[in-house]
DNA sequence: TTGAAAGCGCTAACAG
DNA sequence: CTGTTAGCGCTTTCAA
């Protein structure tokens, strides 16, 4: 290429990187267009190896490439690496160690500037061995200090659709929450904590009654929400908080088969604003986003030293915005009306179930 | 390091690379020690600038990190190249041409060995400037000659699940189609064909009245269902092929809101077998699997040269599996009697409408 | 069985 | 304003 243009490696160089403009403006256009004709692109590896540095970031995630849940932090870390012309090494682990140990490697031997460690959900995460000290952890927490990471505010998150909730005047508002276990995702935990605080905020009673458990799937989902709305009018709840939306489509199944219609009936509300899947449910599903997205620039930043991350082992809470849609509404009229006896004089609609499965 | 273990930096090189075994016992070993010591992992950049080959991979995406449904190609490019030891950059343009120039710019800088380009869907794609010649299209076509490529075996598949149909002993088979247009995706086109293909292989009429319309989502699916099911009596389908899961499940909503059975009195048939939804239908729908997995293998298998595409000029055609599920049975009894006039006194159920929405 | 020398393609320091 | 020199950390002859 030098060669080509004339002129020695050196020139070359200084041209192509913009230094100063101490290189004559007839030479630059000579090396520009000769590069241009010969198709020519400087050796990022070569430029790497000179400068220490390779201009790439390691991605090491557990399952991001899998599930179809969290892309979008694959997107908001791809964005702002491209703005600073950085390129990306995606490794999917599978959530297996010894991949994980030599992807961390692997990495290493790429001198990636910049290393995220990204779950698929938010949770806490043993450090793998030999991960860098300035590893940014996306999506979860590192089980040790020292790290940067970002995750949801669940908390927050569960305390705004509770809020959400309180607002349109309900005062029976259940959580139909995961299943318990070894597995129950910390994010369950944190809203339930939302869920509670506001509900104690209102004057409301945190009535044990109305935390339901269901397997984290459609049928959980409804199977909780049947539970519910079987309850004595006295108890039952008017508005329902579901873990997630999937479990919420479940909860908009059991409402059907009961004739209850969403919001005037009943209203429901979710979480995570899965794509393709709350803004299609009829009526649109009111929930709460993750911000994947967010997240996912977030780390990016941090990892790239663009923006500094509050302390260096804090972990950084990321807000979840409400998302309103339609299926959330006042509780109907009746039941603000003192108590009743389960006399079976009901609204008309609330017993007239409809065959369903 | 090659100091750390008191030989030479050939020896060291040697060594970590098991060239034969002309290194002796002893010294292998106490290279090893000393680089597990140090922690020392020879460095990818200098060793691909000397080697001319990086070791590297680059995939292009349009929209793969931004869109739930083909993560799972992501896995199966994933997992071969890690099996081969190779790491993988990922680019996800957004279908942003110039950011896909870049991008491809940038790959060839860092002299990646390979390329893959993916699309989200089947599609047919123009064929981006410079682009390397041996690029592997993943889950699309180019629209010229000369380059290796994989995508589902859409036509195949409509076929499939039609053939499921007729053989539970369906003979009138709606196809839920998706909107026309110009963004109409190429697997409809196909699907359709293997659709009607079947029907023909089958003796049955392929009527127009049975292949309707719809906005790709649940909405859509539901309306086009609808119709379809106020159909009267002697032409209303008793099973319907939906372009995608997302469709039958708006098919699911339209059939229970008749008071229809699912396979009792409809059976359904979608197509994507996506994820955490396709399975947690109530009943569990059949469905047709998109290859995801299987093609992201191929393509990287193919790109790598561990497998050879069976012709230069070959689209691969993957086969898409048959899901089954519980939503298709047989049709209902009554229908398989002589024509009966719309003299309303239909099945016990056929119209019992329920309120729903 | 091991080491010395050369060079992959670039850029940083220093001359000119 | 431009070129020379050196060297990033490795692998590959070639020699010992």
């Amino acid at each position: 290429m030098a060669a080509a243009a004339g002129v020695s490696a050196t020139t070359v160089s200084l041209v192509l990187n913009d230094v100063e403009s101490r290189i004559s403006r007839e030479t630059r256009d000579r090396v520009r267009s000769a590069a241009e004709a010969v198709g020519y692109a400087p050796s990022s590896l070569a430029r790497g190896l000179r400068q220490r540095r390779s201009q790439t970031v390691g991605l090491i995630s557990d399952q991001i490439a899998t599930t179809p849940f969290a892309g979008r932090m694959l997107a908001g870390a791809q964005d702002v690496a491209r703005a600073h012309e950085k390129l990306v090494f995606l490794v999917d682990t599978g959530g297996d160690r010894a991949v994980e140990q030599s992807a961390i490697r692997a990495l290493a031997a790429q001198q990636v500037d910049a290393t995220i460690y990204a779950a698929m959900w938010h949770q806490i995460v043993p450090v793998p061995d030999g991960l860098p000290a300035d590893a940014v952890f996306l999506d979860c927490r590192p089980d040790a200090g020292g790290f940067r990471s970002v995750v949801p505010d669940d908390r927050a998150g569960g305390a705004a659709a509770t809020r959400e909730l309180v607002a349109a005047g309900h005062r029976r508002i259940a959580f139909i929450d995961t299943d318990e276990g070894p597995t129950r995702p910390i994010a369950a935990d944190l809203r339930l904590e939302g869920y509670r605080e506001v509900l104690r905020e209102a004057g409301l009673r945190v009535d044990p009654a109305l935390h339901v458990h269901g397997e984290t799937s459609i049928r959980g989902g409804r199977e909780a929400a049947e539970h519910l709305l079987q309850l004595p009018d006295a108890v039952r709840p008017t508005a329902l908080f579901c873990f997630n939306d999937r479990m919420a489509v479940g909860a908009y199944a059991a409402a059907h088969a009961r004739g209850l219609r969403i919001p005037h009936d009943l209203s429901i509300i979710g979480y995570d604003d899965q794509q393709f899947i709350a803004a299609e449910q009829e009526p649109p599903l009111t929930t709460i986003a993750l911000p994947h997205y967010e997240m996912g620039k977030w780390a990016m930043e941090v990892a790239l030293g663009i923006r500094a991350a509050e302390e260096q082992d804090a972990t950084h809470q990321m807000t979840c915005p409400v998302i309103r849609r339609d299926s959330v509404g006042p509780p109907p009229a009746h039941v603000a009306k003192p108590n009743r006896r389960r006399t079976s004089h009901h609204t008309e609609r609330s017993l007239s179930a409809t065959p369903e499965r």
